[in-house]
RNA sequence: CGCGGGGUGGAGCAGUCUGGUAGCUCGUCGGGCUCAUAACCCGAAGGUCACAGGUUCAAAUCCUGUCCCCGCAA
């Protein structure tokens, strides 16, 4: 059985929790994620996803960074980290191999938003790939790589919850490797980067194509003022015809078929 | 106590400030026109105006309380 150490925290990181746990393989002896936040309307703490299912699963979990020296007493032979939030302090990097999950074909889309990025851009295909942890973001060697298409109409959501299936797959089937035998450096010179997506980022500028239109409504979630108001565009279909909006939410109100919206508010200019 | 919007026939909204017996664009049903139609014309059904209490001759509308939904922000 081997003993590992999981660090994540959004939904993202739950698919591989869940197998890992499930898998008598391996013992996860310790999850690690980030503390409570303020969070949603009301501004109540919540917890985040990993910590909720860690508890489900009675695991130990920790939301503070543990030291190389808590690490030790546990007896650890790896770290797992998938989305976890930060970086890890070299103090863990150097002292055990951490492996991490990340949602694109590296070198291409280091940083912290690579699903956003490859819808955002429109890309035919993207990727999970297993990395070792070094002191550069996403830069460590590869380990393994998963292919995997996207199709026209994917939205964020189901992108999202494929890599991480995947990812998870994959994850398993890394931890079972040896993995001083199966690392390759990545190609640094290929190498592309994603930034933090902002709000301001989903807003829909005037005189983009319906094609960056649409891109922008799948993967960052778009909105537009619409007399005023901010408007959700929830859903959009592109189709050889072109453009089509599905869905739409006005600021305040539940979400709705955009026929519906334009019998009440007429119909959005883009 | 983070900020804010909203709950009106099946859908989306107007009406609320300046109380006076419910309206618009659709949908549904019936009829008509047409070669035909999601087009056009005529007609009909369908609403405890979120809930409770209060003010008033009179409340969707003003006051108080409650429930529910949502946007921002983080």
């Amino acid at each position: 059985m081997i003993r590992l150490a999981f660090f994540g925290s959004p939904d993202f990181a739950l698919p591989a929790l869940q197998k890992l746990a499930a898998d008598d393989r391996f013992q996860i002896v310790l999850v690690v994620t980030q503390p409570d936040k303020p969070a949603g309307r009301g501004q109540q703490k919540q917890m985040l996803p990993v910590k909720n299912a860690a508890l489900d699963l009675w695991l130990p979990v920790l939301d503070r960074l543990p030291t190389a020296a808590e690490l030790q007493k546990l007896d650890i032979a790896r770290i797992v980290v998938v989305a976890y939030g930060r970086l890890l302090p070299a103090e863990l990097t150097d002292n055990w191999e951490c492996v991490n999950l990340h949602p694109s074909l590296l070198p291409k889309y280091r940083g912290p938003s690579p699903l956003q990025t490859a819808l955002w851009n429109g890309d035919e295909k993207t990727g999970v790939t297993t990395l070792l942890i070094n002191s550069e973001m996403d830069a460590g060697d590869i380990l393994l790589q998963e292919e995997i298409p996207v199709e026209q109409n994917m939205q964020i959501s189901q992108l999202s919850a494929l890599c991480a299936e995947r990812g998870a797959a994959l994850l398993v089937e890394t931890l079972l490797q040896d993995i001083q035998q199966i690392r390759r450096p990545q190609e640094a010179g290929a190498a592309t980067y994603c930034r933090k997506i902002s709000k301001d980022d989903a807003l829909i500028i005037e005189g983009e194509t319906p094609w960056q239109v649409h891109n922008k409504v799948r993967a960052l979630g778009g909105f537009t003022l619409h007399k005023g108001k901010r408007v959700k565009i929830l859903e959009t279909r592109y189709t050889a015809a072109g453009l089509e909006i599905v869905t739409v939410q006005p600021e305040g109100k539940q979400p709705m078929a955009y026929a519906a919206f334009c019998r009440g508010y007429g119909e959005i200019a883009l």
